[in-house]
RNA sequence: GGGCUCGUAGAUCAGGGGUAGAUCGUUGCGUUCGCAACGCAAAGGCCGCGGGUUCAAAUCCCGCCGAGUCCA
């Protein structure tokens, strides 16, 4: 626990704040009224604002969000631009989820200065973790905003702390016209992500409008703090983490039954026309069923369709209504809620660049993309979605920039609405399969199936119960359905990751001459250190790996022993060479080095090209195009991008051509070291796009209209890479194409293979290679036809050869039994001569051939078998006469072996086997 | 990043070591003044690609390509 003191402040004291103690949870909390017993907070006080706002006058989202910055800016903040919903500069987390977040990591860790401290800032946050609640509880939503104010305090230089904090805080309420008697503080020690800290949770009539943490904790195995069971210990830095909730502050101003009629009652209004039903915010009776929905839902856990029930029983004792009538009338408006919700969540996902995927935060998209769909069938809205998303995109006045976006977003979202569209229809199919097969066997269908339809094929379980049950197949969903689908992919425990620890105490930061001296291959440095992971120079041209740009190859001399290095890595700014094998270079020695410069020219090429190719897609696909990965090679580059659809082979044709033009321009390529602040203002995140470097400054690197932070070695004019050359595109992942590409030399080889492979298959069909692709289709198509032919010849022949082999059986018995080598035949050919002499009334045959060794087939007609003849097992007793085995059916058999010189006695004793069997049978 | 499923005729799919199938669609013939419906017949298949196992692979195994889906 936090010592109590964390939370005397002089500004409670001050201004005659009671500390007290909550009646019914046991939290402490700050309050002017000395009446006052409960905390505050859900589920101990539930909301009284409903109907009657805590403050002086309602306010709009962007009325109250400018009220809010601009009162953080007259006390000294500086105004800072929201970050992308995507956190494209972490790789933790793929949404921002907290105005914080902006931050994390190296602001909060105090590697890199803050853009502005201390800041405000108005952060649009998703969370998905309560999506059953959205629309259902009232106040739930996908999408929020987190208006914020931080200080970045270090023990050199603090800014403000907690006085201040809560100063301006109570200052803001009283200044919206709070009521200062209602406000409460409650104490609630925070931790997450890896830090904690106090703090205060500042509730007013019922809700909690905003939470201030002190962050000051850091997690640490032996660390002498525990909150919440794990254990923490003091930071160097301290940080002002608010967060005040811009929806919740517009709800609290106006009081409505809802958070959602507060917040976009234009969208709520809109949707209940579409979906014709009646405005809940100017009919009293729905305003009294939500209110009291709402209030009910503050105080209670609604997650669970049975936790749910429970709430409406509430809710229709306290409206005098009964359950049934209470569902039929919230539900269609809860869904309304929940699109309004949830449409606002996607503008804000696919405007700031996120493509729908089946992986990573492409699929937190879909996710919602699907799931707005399906509410939108339920509630019989047939208007597309992206008209939805127009009218969201319209409303959202302060966000300019999704407007420009909408003609993309618009064709993304239909095309998941197509894709969903085949997923369902998919999905009932199957259903209907699974039903019928259940019916038969008059069984339910079982737990276990719903998992696979679920798990493999995206099918909701409530979907195949609707659609068996239509057909009178009964089915139960288990209660603990998603739980046990989480099960199945809990993987057992990763492999511990081994922090290496390497001693690199004492080393400064090894001089990067690679990026002075790009052109040189050869140079002299000090030996540092001698580790056993590698060696330390003081100055190197290797580059290290990094960026998708693989490390230097070449050696160290000293004397005259010289050691090849096949790996270089860099360690917190310290090179480590790793040499081949063992040698005898010391610390304090000069050694001169030398790398393989052709090896890391062709690195250099692909690396600019990558850079290029990437610019190109952008002006070919879109301006949502956004690199996720990239690799160099010597021979070829690949670089993966996001896009929502296959690129075509024209788009393909066109990006290598806009990147080939920028290559013959012979751009100057400009690399410099920046502030990083500096260059996040200029450039944007899409520096970003290769990942996110650590520290303070970080290198820009432009060419041509691209400029991305990178760290890899490029070329001076784009001149110098000769030639792009795009190789192959893939699809690795739904929304992410890979374009293979080969630039410089490479590209050359990569052009002159290709032509290998055309002049070959020429030389093949004697054509010259323009003629290849109609000579090919030719000979093709006569390939299918010639293969028509002798399929249609080999059944003539076998119709003759029956009439000739006919005459030519033996009589064992009554039987006709045929048995017959012929020279060169196919095994398919055997097998239809036999089928054409069964169908002859009291016949057996056995034929053979020798055709990759020896083959032969047997076939017995219809009244044979019922007397006892059976080819499948006649063919296993004389297959290994042949030196092989066979088998098959009663009717027709075949089998194989290695000695074509043993057929005759093969044949011979498949006769004794049959004689055998039919006296056999005579006998009984 | 980790799973799972699917690629067979133009379409939808069955088959799951032993001669590649059904339904719809297409074409022709019959019936009809004509159409629909019906009856008869035919055409249409590198069973995604490449290896392997086997006497024998659409079928089993491995890799690749393509499509779908769940989880983090």
């Amino acid at each position: 626990m936090l010592p109590e003191d964390e939370y005397r402040l002089d500004y409670f004291k001050e201004n005659g704040f009671i500390r007290k103690r909550c009646i019914t949870c046991g939290d402490y909390f700050w309050t002017l009224d000395s009446e006052r017993l409960t905390c505050g907070d859900a589920p101990c006080d539930p909301y009284t604002f409903i109907g009657s706002p805590v403050f002086r006058k309602r306010f709009s989202l962007g009325e109250m969000r400018e009220r809010y910055l601009s009162f953080f800016e007259e006390r000294g903040h500086q105004r800072v631009d929201r970050y992308p919903v995507v956190a494209r500069w972490r790789d933790d987390i793929y949404l921002t989820i907290a105005s914080i977040a902006d931050f994390q990591p190296f602001v909060t860790s105090g590697l890199v200065p803050p853009p502005a401290n201390p800041l405000t800032i108005s952060q649009p946050c998703i969370r998905l973790g309560d999506l059953d609640a959205v629309g259902r509880s009232g106040r739930h939503l996908t999408l929020f905003e987190m208006m914020a104010h931080h200080a970045f305090n270090t023990r050199d230089e603090e800014i403000y702390w907690k006085e201040e904090t809560v100063e301006s805080c109570d200052a803001l309420l009283h200044e919206l016209g709070a009521d200062p008697i209602e406000i409460t503080y409650k104490e609630a020690p925070w931790a997450g992500g890896g830090n904690a800290g106090p703090c205060l949770e500042v509730i007013i009539g019922g809700l909690e409008l905003a939470t201030l943490v002190f962050m000051n904790l850091r997690q640490k195995r032996d660390g002498s703090i525990t909150i919440k069971g794990e254990r923490y210990e003091a930071m160097e830095n301290y940080i002002v983490d608010t967060g005040y909730g811009l929806e919740r502050f517009v709800w609290a101003s106006s009081g409505t039954p809802t958070i959602y009629d507060a917040v976009f009652p234009g969208i709520v209004r809109d949707l209940m026309d579409l979906a014709g039903i009646r405005d809940s915010t100017v009919e009293s009776e729905y305003e009294s069923i939500f209110g009291a929905s709402a209030i009910f839902a503050g105080i209670m856990d609604i997650s669970g369709e049975a936790k749910l029930l429970d709430l409406r029983k509430r809710v229709a004792e306290e409206i005098g209504v009964t359950v049934e009538e209470l569902q039929s009338i919230m539900e269609p408006v809860e869904a309304v809620y929940a699109i309004a919700d949830h449409t606002r969540c996607i503008t804000f996902m696919l405007g700031d660049g996120i493509i729908p995927s089946n992986v990573k935060a492409g699929y937190l998209a879909r996710l919602v993309i699907r799931r707005t769909m399906r509410l939108m069938h339920e509630l019989g809205l047939e208007t597309p979605l992206e008209d939805i998303i127009e009218m969201q995109v319209r409303d959202l006045t302060d966000y300019p920039e999704f407007r420009e976006r909408f003609e993309t977003m618009s064709e993304i979202l239909a095309l998941e609405e197509e894709r969903y569209r085949e997923t369902l229809s998919r999905g009932k199919q199957l259903i209907t399969k699974m039903a019928r097969h259940y019916k038969r066997r008059g069984e339910a269908i079982p737990p276990s199936e719903l998992f696979h339809l679920y798990d493999t094929h995206g099918i909701p379980p409530e979907m195949a119960r609707d659609v068996a049950s239509k057909m009178g197949v009964s089915v139960s969903i288990p209660d603990t359905f998603y739980s046990h689908v989480a099960e199945l992919h809990t993987k057992s425990e990763p492999e511990e990751t081994q922090e290496r620890t390497i001693n690199l105490a004492g080393l400064p930061a090894s001089e990067k001459l690679y990026y002075e001296r790009p052109r040189d291959s050869i140079f002299t440095a000090t030996v540092q250190r001698v580790l056993d992971e590698g060696i330390v120079l003081d100055r190197t041209l290797f580059y290290p790996e990094g960026g998708g740009q693989p490390a230097d190859h070449g050696t160290l001399t000293i004397d005259n022993q010289t050691v090849k290095i096949v790996d270089v890595q860099e360690v917190n700014g310290v090179i480590l060479h790793t040499p081949e094998r063992e040698h005898t270079i010391k610390e304090g020695e000069m050694v001169t080095g030398e790398i393989e410069i052709e090896r890391r020219m062709a690195h250099t090429r692909h690396h600019t090209a990558t850079h290029l190719v990437n610019e190109a897609a952008k002006k070919v696909l879109g301006e949502h195009v956004w690199q996720t990965g990239a690799q160099k090679s010597r021979e070829r580059a690949r670089l993966d991008i996001t896009h929502y659809r296959r690129i075509t082979p024209d788009e393909l044709r066109e990006i290598e051509l806009i990147a080939n033009q920028e290559v013959m321009a012979d751009q100057p390529v400009e690399t410099r070291w920046m502030d990083r602040r500096i260059a996040e203002q200029r450039y944007g995140f899409t520096l970003y796009q290769g990942g996110v470097p650590p520290g303070r400054r970080i290198r820009v690197v432009k060419v041509g209209d691209d400029v991305e932070a990178c760290a890899g070695t490029h070329v001076e004019h784009t001149g110098e890479i000769g030639e792009i050359k795009i190789l192959r595109v893939e699809r690795i992942q739904d929304g992410v194409e890979r374009i293979e590409f080969a630039a410089g030399e490479a590209a050359v080889i990569a052009t002159q293979e290709r032509e290998e492979l055309l002049n070959r298959a020429s030389n093949a069909l004697h054509v010259p290679p323009e003629h290849l692709p109609k000579t090919a289709q030719r000979f093709f198509t006569e390939w299918k036809e010639l293969k028509k032919e002798v399929e249609r010849l080999q059944n003539e022949l076998a119709e003759i050869r029956v009439t000739a082999y006919l005459k030519e059986s033996t009589q064992i018995k009554d039987i006709n039994v045929i048995t017959k080598e012929i020279k060169r035949a196919k095994i398919d050919e055997l097998i239809k001569t036999a089928i054409q002499l069964a169908k002859h009334p009291k016949t057996v045959a056995i034929l053979a051939a020798q055709d990759k060794g020896a083959k032969i087939v047997a076939s017995a007609s219809n009244d044979t078998i019922k007397r006892g003849i059976d080819a499948g097992k006649i063919i296993q007793q004389i297959s290994p006469i042949i030196g092989g085995s066979g088998g098959g059916k009663p009717t027709i058999a075949q089998g194989g072996g290695k000695h074509p010189e043993k057929i005759n006695t093969a044949l011979h004793e498949s006769k004794n086997i049959i004689e055998e069997i039919l006296s056999q049978t005579e006998n009984t």
